[in-house]
DNA sequence: TAACTACTTTATAATTATTCTAAAGTATGT
DNA sequence: ACATACTTTAGAATAATTATAAAGTAGTTA
């Protein structure tokens, strides 16, 4: 058993709206995602490992997963693709645009793009939402 | 040893200057990926289905991903990623844009889609390309 | 608070997409 | 036709992810 101050609060909340109960683990992953100024970027392995090494006692590779998914489908992460067969997660849910450098993402404000013409959506179908790439290269 | 008519021509070269020896099995693979009226979106292991399935010798799996990465390295297709951890390849390799439906990928001509607003690119860097995602949900 | 039950964690196995390997086969220049 | 470098192939190896099932824990209830 642990005892949790109210600066869990928020990470509690976030696990339980998934459908989570805060367990240890849980709660931990919560803050290291959440915890944070700067939207955050990862890759479930990227997240095992940088929690891991920390900590005597590691965390299974399937609670990391079983929980980045259902903060996922709770809404509190975004999924996202690069070319290499990997899953990335965004802690910036907000809709928003993104530079790909080589692997590198930044994220876009919203605002800094908007559109001049957009094509309808399909018959019967209706647009969840718009999502802007920029592939940047080495400028020489 | 095979026989070759004027009809496979653009085939072959498109093997040749991706860095290719027109094999049988590559040539094969550059028809049916390029000889065709409408844009085709693929992934590798959907294509070796097709391809095998009326077949009585199979191509094998190396083969059909060598083929696809030299034609991708030489500009012939196009890759791009979906949230299910496999490579999708176009052989619509003009700048355009994509609608994603429940994992169905629908083709939108580059002037479709224009900006009105676009950030510059970091400093040092230039912007490669622009490509929009909008995804799509049932209209009910 | 003790006991119960459903939900969790974990190590490990299984799966899927992809890449590697090395032996047998083939395209191409001479 | 020869030689050689490039190919094909089956199968092994790798990487990311998902599934399994036994041991552990949260939350409810008496």
């Amino acid at each position: 058993m642990h005892k949790m101050n109210s600066k869990n609060k928020t990470f509690i909340d976030k696990l339980r709206s998934s459908g989570l109960r805060p367990t240890n683990q849980r709660v931990e992953i919560s803050k290291f995602l959440f915890n944070r100024k700067k939207t955050f970027h990862f890759t479930v392995e990227e997240l095992k490992n940088s929690m891991n090494l920390k900590r005597s006692k590691k965390i299974s590779t399937a609670t990391f997963y079983n929980t980045v998914h259902a903060l996922k489908s709770a809404g509190y992460l975004k999924e996202f693709s690069l070319e290499n067969n990997t899953s990335y997660y965004d802690t910036n849910i907000k809709s928003h645009h993104h530079f790909f450098d080589n692997g590198k993402v930044i994220d876009i404000k919203s605002d800094k793009i908007t559109f001049q013409k957009l094509p309808d959506a399909p018959k019967g179908k209706k647009i969840k939402n718009v999502e802007v790439v920029i592939r940047l290269e080495n400028n020489n």
